[in-house]
RNA sequence: GCACCCGUAGCUCAGCUGGAUAGAGCGCUGCCCUCCGAAGGCAGAGGUCGUGAGUUCGAAUCUCGCCGGGUGCGCCA
């Protein structure tokens, strides 16, 4: 358990230091410590790390700041990792470690191993997870990519700072859009037991996957379908088309590398004697948080058809929405938000108190609603973090690839998988904040480049690997194995790392845990790639410091002891870069080709 | 009309939940291959963080108002 970083030591020590304080007189029992941090100083001349305890205590002390630093400081003197404590500028503590310090840190890198970086803040509450459910109509096309990589890359960000996971996918097998894809494939049945069935008309799914549901219909039930009365045949006919596109979306998501835990069918909401959404909304009608009412029409909109009528209205306003949202259409039937507060009443029922919907950008309207009906339904002991994954705009060579809904042409995910591969899509799909829109050039992310960065950072991996494989002709006994390397190459003689860059490495190393714990926190997945960037960049920077400075070289032929401990760093980054790469889902080649 | 997202270098974007002199890539200028992978590296130029106020020791970051861009707006999913 890494609760242990660098970070957390020295924090501990801070605090440790003002209790101290407390316990003199100096500052009053009681002082709010929420605001209190250590963290690593962005400029050099500052320190590796600082803290901002004297700013923050201060004003409660009524105390100035720089005079309770000297305070705080006095009390960190003597502790022999730090190398140097002082007070700088409005009331800043820089703390310098020792390299024995960092020496120690990448020690304990090593003895890690894989489990470097690995976190229990999350103390193993359980998250929900939700993500993709792209409706069973038709393979997934590229603008699920994003949503599925974001969610698949924070669920298993979020499982490695120790939370609980359960990563899961909605499918929409309840609504309208099923029925006409049973239409759709009763077409392609008939088309499948030879008839003529022209051109598929306006509204049905024109795919040609559709066909791939005819036949399977035709080879399982022959021509006995065409007799069988609507009641029963209808039936048949979803369930088969449900289970082949969810068979596709499958094979889709297993070629992205993106995993899922649990299906969970809308239907079954419905189905059997518990009618979960009736139950939903009744129980929601108790509270008083269902009504029969009129909505004003929506203004700015030009909506023709508005029919003014009573409906049954959820009064999501209770909870910070705009208007109240309607549970039952005109037929009777339930609104999709109907049936998707009774889907989270069944996350909650299930345990989770912690829930992540993870939705593309045309559905942003739909946040504050969704929030409301969590509240609602938990009675507030429940969270809903709703991430909105930003539109992708898919470029070949920098021309933008057309694609048309209405004609049914798009670019699947598969086709884009296929072309670019997929750490090249997942790695680019999470090179950004979801909140920001993503080009993705086709052409770009397969380039051998720096301004690739899926290729900058695998290369770097690959790099390490290659150094490693060349130092077996000096270092004897350096094991293949990448753990009992890291275990043997701990016991290396750290110390002889003094290079103003080596250390730097070793620092940016100590960072990793830090950020694993905000990066989660924040149910951020892309610092963690441009963590990996910066990682990357800082490794290829420092292996070319040995074309002019050969001394500074990571094998030096005629020092072992030194080409062990640089071994050794070399080891520690890999580690990490390996880490963060799988956090991303992204493989960690050896080599590269 | 309302809500949400965005506005940071010429371009594409980071900015570690309020910290010290705002960063990276591309592009531009000039360098570095007898040498662990040049598929790379070094240096330079380039900024009123859209704008105006407010909050405080301190604001790109928080609040409010404007300006500009995007998305959505009863019963579609």
């Amino acid at each position: 358990m890494s609760g242990q970083h660098i970070f957390a030591i020295q924090l501990q020590k801070v605090r440790a230091a003002i209790a101290a304080l407390i316990a003199e007189g100096i500052l009053p029992s009681g002082i709010d410590q929420s605001r209190l941090a250590v963290e690593p100083s962005r400029e050099a001349g500052h320190g590796d790390l600082a803290t901002n305890a004297a700013m923050v205590l201060a004003k409660e002390a009524r105390s100035k700041p720089r005079e309770l630093a000297e305070h705080i400081v006095a009390k960190l003197r003597d502790d022999e990792l730090l190398a140097q404590v002082a007070v700088a500028g409005p009331g800043f503590i820089n703390l310098t470690l020792t390299p024995a310090a960092w020496i120690e840190t990448l020690r304990a890198v090593l003895h890690a191993g894989a489990a470097y970086g690995a976190s229990g803040v999350g103390k193993n509450t359980a998250v929900n997870v939700e993500y993709v459910s792209a409706n069973p109509t038709g393979p997934m096309h590229v603008g699920h990519c994003r949503g599925a990589v974001f969610g698949d890359a924070l669920a298993t960000l979020l499982g490695f700072a120790g939370f609980r996971v359960t990563r899961e996918y909605y499918i929409n097998d309840a609504g309208a859009q099923i029925d006409l894809l049973a239409q759709s494939a009763f077409l392609r049945y008939h088309e499948a037991l030879g008839e003529a069935i022209g051109s598929i008309p306006e509204g049905l799914y024109p795919g040609g996957y559709v066909k791939d549901i005819g036949t399977a219909l035709v080879a399982e039930y022959g021509r006995e379908l065409l007799g069988f009365p609507e009641d029963r045949r209808w039936p048949i006919i979803r369930q088969k088309a449900v289970e082949l596109m969810m068979s596709a979306i499958r094979d889709d998501l297993a070629a992205l590398n993106v995993k899922q835990d649990v299906f969970f069918s809308e239907r079954s909401l419905v189905e059997g004697k518990n009618d979960l959404v009736a139950r939903t909304i009744s129980e929601l009608r108790e509270q008083g948080e269902v009504y029969q009412g009129r909505l004003p029409p929506p203004k700015g909109v030009a909506s023709e058809d508005w029919e003014d009528r009573e409906q049954t209205l959820f009064r999501s306003t209770d909870f910070g929405d705009d208007v109240d949202r309607p549970l039952i259409k005109s037929d009777g039937s339930y609104t999709y938000f109907a049936s998707d507060i009774a889907y989270h009443k069944n996350k909650f029922d299930r345990g989770f108190r912690s829930m992540i919907d993870v939705w593309g950008a045309d559905h942003a309207g739909y946040i504050k609603r969704m929030q409301a009906a969590v509240k609602a339904i938990s009675g507030g002991t429940a969270e809903l973090d709703i991430k909105i994954v930003q539109l992708v705009r898919l470029l070949r060579g920098g021309e933008p690839i057309r694609m048309s809904k209405r004609a049914g042409e798009f670019v699947t995910l598969r086709e884009v998988v296929d072309e670019v591969g997929r750490d090249a899509v997942r790695f680019m799909m999470l090179y950004r904040s979801n909140d920001a829109p993503l080009d993705f050039d086709l052409l770009k992310v397969i380039e051998q480049s720096r301004d690739n960065p899926v290729f900058y950072v695998q290369y770097a991996h690959a790099r390490g690997q290659s150094v490693l494989r060349n130092a077996r002709e000096v270092v004897s006994g350096l094991p293949v194995d990448a753990g009992e390397r890291a275990a043997w190459l701990a016991a290396a003689p750290l110390q002889r790392l003094e290079d103003a860059g080596e250390l730097a490495l070793v620092k940016r190393l100590a960072f990793y845990p830090r950020l694993v714990e905000l990066a989660a926190g924040a149910h951020e997945p892309h610092r963690i790639a441009y963590y990996l960037y910066e990682l990357a960049s800082e490794f290829h920077s420092h292996w070319n410091r040995g074309k002019d400075a050969p001394h500074l070289r990571f094998i030096i032929q005629n020092d072992p002891e030194m080409t062990l401990a640089r071994l050794a760093l070399v080891q520690g980054v890999l580690i990490v870069l390996a880490s963060g790469l799988s956090l991303l889902g992204v493989s960690a080649p050896d080599e590269m080709r």
